[in-house]
DNA sequence: CTCGATTTGTTCTATAAAGTAAAACTAATC
DNA sequence: GATTAGTTTTACTTTATAGAACAAATCGAG
């Protein structure tokens, strides 16, 4: 039950998010908009190689689109190891906020 | 809108949760309790030295008490930042899990 | 009583892992 | 050649973590 950063988490979610869309670019664009702030590209490319490196990603290239600067993308998906991550912290996450009352309520 | 790590975020809640009686090792055992498995006193008082700094936390020492061992003691209390700091990973997390459907009923 | 053993607690030290920015590189079309 | 979309590499800062060291309280055997 491996426990998987916030940065990790988010980044997974974007790739299910973006299903066949989700690239290097593509998921920096999602995740900075989530988080109200722009990444640089090695905050996003480094957290993804790292995550296929332990099996919560696969990855392919694909080829070549003709459109201008349309290089060959490498596209990610979730494994099953991925998906257990995150149900692993959305478990922890409910725990410990299910505990107290709603805080936007009190402030 | 600074956003903190999960970590940060447990052990926020911890203190919340723990109220009065928030401090070093009852913390770490509530937060190892939620992630199912044994923190090292660093990985516990660390972080949590980092949160006081940093303004998510106030801190005062307490006088020894009379049982065995027991000596004087460092509280912690949630201060209005280390609030906001929760709300906003709290919003982060529900936007980024609310445009997907629910993962556990799905693997 | 008193002094070592035990217990509860915090601080310090050292290292591994994660996060981030920015430059460099690649390959496509205009 | 200039521009654009995309990935990889480099270098550095911040976080996470384990574990030893230290501190101060009570307990209990003699």
């Amino acid at each position: 039950m491996e426990i998987i950063s916030r940065m990790e988490e988010v980044l997974l979610l974007a790739v299910w998010k973006l299903q066949q869309d989700a690239y290097g670019l593509a998921i920096r664009q999602h995740v900075s908009e989530l988080l109200g702030k722009e990444l640089s590209v090695g905050a996003v490319y480094i957290p993804l190689e790292r995550l296929a490196k332990r099996g919560f990603l696969q990855t392919r290239e694909s080829e070549p689109t003709a459109i201008r600067g349309g290089r060959r993308k490498r596209f990610y998906t979730l494994t099953q190891e991925g998906m257990n991550a995150l149900v692993t912290v959305k478990k922890i996450h409910e725990t410990a906020w299910g505990e107290l009352p709603d805080i936007s309520l009190e402030y």
